[in-house]
DNA sequence: CCGATATTGTTATGATCATAACGATATCGA
DNA sequence: TCGATATCGTTATGATCATAACAATATCGG
């Protein structure tokens, strides 16, 4: 019983030159962040949370209450983003807002109490999902990998 | 004149764990895949083409007519997704589609003629974008890259 | 042959994601 | 001081992205 079915597959029709989808950087870090969102959501999913989402609460927990706009840059978001997001983890009382006192112009955000609870909960489970995405790799390996992607996405 | 403030920033309150968002593969893919895609709109988004639209394109000028389920399946979408990208390209006259006459259940895509051309366009336009994107990297640690996350991907 | 099962494509929903344009507030330099 | 510039958050638009439920068609096994 194949779950996939190759039947209206086609032969190479056009001049092929040695281009290969497979070989554009871009493509294989798009299929491994499927890979390792899907991972995630897999663990986490029971309660209602995305990657996204839980990369803000663990970002929160970590440094304490931040502006949306520089929460948005330690989660690589867009202001527009962030503030999705922040909006629907703000309903779900994860974490809270108020006006920074001394700046008009700043959002501090900061987990409630219940939001941290949720967070401590869920950082064995990414630490485990973690493992279980790099299953496929050598101690070493593993290593080397966070170094490369580190330069990449430096730039 | 700092193009970012740190003015928000909070010393961390909690007790902080040796936890690390850094640590956690899944952000960093999506930080690296953040800027391979960036990159390569840099560069073709005067096409008015996204990284999937581009991934989906290329797919077909390298294996012919395929059915939109395969080819989704082929770049890494699901059905709900490849469908919306298919039509759109196809509002442009890049692809075309036709019933297969075998299995009513199918939609056979193909490049037109001009989707073709621009193909051939762009091939040569994003194989230097890989190579900008991979540019932090030494000739072996590519390799070695390609193949860790090829890995990962195949879980 | 024919019913259980599988596959294909569609629809709907909700969550990212990037970009551009905008008003409000801060900051910097002349 | 005060105007140019920068930052912050918002709004709008359009494109992914994943999931679930569904009808139509194919395929498989008894």
């Amino acid at each position: 019983m194949p779950r996939t079915s190759t039947k209206a597959e086609a032969p190479v029709r056009r001049l092929a030159s040695s281009y290969r989808l497979e070989d554009q950087v871009g493509f294989l870090l798009r299929r491994a962040y499927q890979r390792a969102s899907s991972n995630l959501v897999e663990r986490i999913g029971s309660y209602d949370l995305t990657a996204p989402q839980y990369a803000t609460l663990a970002r929160l927990y970590e440094r304490g209450a931040l502006s949306q706009n520089l929460l948005g840059r330690l989660v690589a978001m867009e202001p527009a983003n962030i503030r999705d997001v922040v909006l629907r983890l703000k309903k779900r009382r994860l974490l809270a807002t108020r006006r920074d006192p001394t700046d008009k112009r700043l959002i501090l955000i900061d987990l409630t109490a219940a939001g941290a609870a949720l967070v401590e909960q869920l950082i064995p489970i990414e630490t485990e999902c973690t493992a279980t995405t790099l299953a496929p790799l050598k101690a070493d390996e593993k290593r080397l990998l966070y170094e490369l992607l580190g330069r990449l996405a430096e730039g």
